[in-house]
DNA sequence: GGCTAACCGAGACGGTACGTCCTGTCTTGCA
DNA sequence: TGCAAGACAGGACGTACCGTCTCGGTTAGCC
C-alpha cells in the first residue's frame, strides 16, 4: 500500500514530529480522507507499517533446555533491535502509547502482548520440562528480557549484541560460568 | 513558580496531547513569551516540574553487603514509581524523549544518567567490598534495573512491589534461596 | 420524482447553503451519480424543482383594457410571491444565477425570459389596441414591473398585496385617481 | 488592508464561487486566522470592500423640485450602476444575502436601509414642498426605483443609462410629456 | 429458463476548502 | 522597564463535499 511506504519513507526523512497525515498523503498520492477512512492516527498507520514491515515472528521451538530456547528467542528478538529502520518505529509507537491513551491500549494488546505470548511458551516448555529455575519467577523473567530491551531501545540506545544475550541466559538460568574476560566491563559506558 | 503548578495540574486534566504552552500561560496567568523565555518546550517545563516536584534523591548508603544495598535503592526507586503523579510525568518524558530528539539528548544526560550514576555508586561500593558476582556485568546489572522499572511504568503498567524487589535482588545475587510460595506465579498476569 | 422531492425538502430543512448533492441522494435513496446523470448542480435541480412544484402558469387573456390586463398579471405574478415555498426556490435560483455563470444563462433564458415575453404580450396588445400610454416605454414597464417583485423578495421580503398592485397598474397606466387612504404610507415601512 | 485588496482583486480574477478564505489570505500574505478574527466570512470582506471601495455618497442635496431632486437622486444610482466592479460585488453580496442568513440581516440593515433612508430625504423635501404625486405612494417609490436598479443587475444585466432615468422621473411624477422617439423601444431587447 | 447486459445503490477515491487550534514571534499598553 | 495580553504568519488538524470511479446485486431482455 502507498500509504505505508509513503509513511516510512517519510517517518525517516522527517521524523515523527514532523510526520504529518497531510505529508504522507501528499507522499502517497491520495487524499487525506482515505488514510482517515483506515487508521485514526498516524501511529496506527505505522503499527501497520511495522506489522507488514518487520518479520516479527519469533521462533520458539523447543532447543532442548530452556537455556538453549531462551538463547534463541533472545537472540532472535535482538537482532530486531539491530534494524534501524524498525526501532524507529517501536521507539515512536511507544511514544505515542504513552501520549495517546487510546492507541496505548491498542500497541499493548495487538504487539506487546503478543511478545509476552511468545516468551510465556518458552517459559510453559521449561516449566514443564522441570528445568525453569525458582528464581526469578516467570513474570519476572519477562520484565528483565522484555525492560532490557526497551530500556537499550528507549533509553541508552546501546546496540544489543550476543554478550548481552549471554550475560541474560545466564542470569536468567542461574548458570553460575564466570563471564569471559571481554564481557566484563568497568563501569558505565552509557 | 505558577508556571509549574499550572502545568502540573494541566496535565493531570487534560493529558499530554492536550497541555499546550497557551493553556499553561492561561492558567498561570502569565504571556506566552514568559514560559518560552525560560523552556523551549513543554516537556522542558515537565522536566523542570518532576525535578522541583518529586524527591528524587534515592539513598545509596553503605548497607553493608551488595544485597542490601540493592534492596534498598530498589526500594526507593520502586517507592517514586508508586507515585502517580510522578509515574504520569516519567512516561510522557520518556515519550517526548524518543520524539524530540533535542529534548531526548537533555533527558538522557539530566535525567537517566543521574539514575544510573546513582546505581554505579552501589556497584563500585560491591566490586571494592568484593561480593559483585561475576554474572550479570555492572552493565547488565543497570539494564535488568531500569529497565524492568521502565518496562512496567511503560509497557505493562503493573504496580512494582516488594516481591518483585526480592526476586530482582535474588537474582542479580545469585542467592538462590528459593522464592517464597505467592511469590511463584505461573503465568503472565499482565 | 424521488430526487426532486428530497431537494424540495432538504432546502426546507436545512436551507440553500446546507443543501447537498450527497444529502440530496441520501435521502432519495438513490446514488449521487444518478444526480449527476441528469443535473449538473443543486440549483438546477431546484430550477426542476420549480418547474415541476409551482404553476408558473400566468393568463394574460385578454380583459378588454390595459389597465386591466395589466391588473390580472400582476395578481397572478404576486399570487406566486406569497407562497414561501416558490419564494424560497425562486430566491435561492436567482442568488445562484450570480454566483454560477452557466446556470445564470440558463436561469435567465429559461425563467427569467418567459415571464417577460408572457408582460410583452400583454404590452403588444395594448399597443394594437391604442390604450399604450407614451411612458413608461414598454422596456421600463417591464424593469418597474418585474423589479418591484424581486426587489420585495430579495431585498425586502415585504408581502406583495393588492395595494401594491393598484398602486402600479394607476402608475404605468398614468391614472391619476388618487389613493385610497389606507394605501398612504408617510414613510418606509421596511 | 491588503485582506481587502487581496479579496478584490480575486474576486475579479476566479469570480466568487471560486474566492476562498484561504485564497484571500495566501494573496494577502496573512494567516486565515487574521481573517476569521475580523469577518465571518467572504461576504462580510466583500461588504467592507464596498463601503472602503466605492464612494456610496448620493447627494440628496434641493435641486429645487420633486423631479429634479429624483433625477439627481437617480442618476448618481445609476452612475455606481455602471462600474463594473461596484456592480461584482453588489450582486454577489445580494446572492449570498439570500443564502445565508444572518449576512442577509447585516446586508439589509448595513447597506439596503441606507439606500433607503437617502430617498426617503428626497421624499419628505417633496412631501413638504407640496410636490410629491398621490400616486405613487413612497412606498412604491421605493419598489420601483430600486426594484429597477436591482433588477437590471440581477436579471437583465442592462446598462442602465439616461435614458431610463428620464423614464421613471416622468413616470414618477406623472409628467406626462410624451417619450421623445430614440427612448420608445417596440420590444423587449433583453 | 438461464445468460447476459444495463442499470443503479453504495461508497471509495483524489481533491479542495472549511473553520479551529496551536506554534513561536512581535507589538502594544498598563503598572 | 517588564510583563499580560493578544495579534500575527504559518501550518496541521479532522471534517464535509465535490465530481469521478469502481463494485456488486438486481432486473429485463434475449436466446
Amino acid at each position: 500500500m502507498a500509504i505505508l511506504v509513503a509513511a516510512f519513507e517519510l517517518l525517516g526523512e522527517v521524523g515523527y514530529a514532523g510526520l504529518t497525515i497531510e505529508g504522507i498523503a501528499t507522499r502517497a498520492g491520495c487524499g487525506k480522507q482515505t488514510i482517515y477512512r483506515w487508521w485514526p492516527s498516524k501511529a496506527h498507520v505505522l503499527l501497520e507499517v511495522l506489522t507488514v514491515k518487520a518479520d516479527l515472528y519469533v521462533t520458539n521451538a523447543d532447543h532442548g533446555s530452556y537455556a538453549d530456547d531462551l538463547r534463541a528467542f533472545l537472540g532472535d528478538t535482538f537482532r530486531l533491535g539491530r534494524q534501524q529502520r524498525v526501532v524507529d518505529i517501536l521507539r515512536v509507537l511507544m511514544a505515542e502509547a504513552q501520549i495517546n491513551e487510546e492507541f496505548g491500549e491498542l500497541f499493548r494488546v495487538a504487539f506487546l502482548q503478543r511478545r509476552r505470548d511468545a516468551l510465556q511458551v518458552v517459559l510453559d516448555r521449561a516449566r514443564a520440562r522441570g528445568d525453569l529455575p525458582p528464581r526469578p519467577t516467570p513474570s519476572t523473567v519477562m520484565d528483565i528480557v522484555f525492560g532490557t530491551l526497551w530500556y537499550r531501545l528507549l533509553a541508552t540506545r546501546q546496540e544489543m549484541g550476543d554478550d548481552l544475550v549471554e550475560d541474560l541466559v545466564a542470569t536468567l538460568t542461574q548458570a553460575a560460568q564466570p563471564p569471559t574476560d571481554q564481557e566484563i566491563d568497568l563501569g558505565d559506558p552509557q
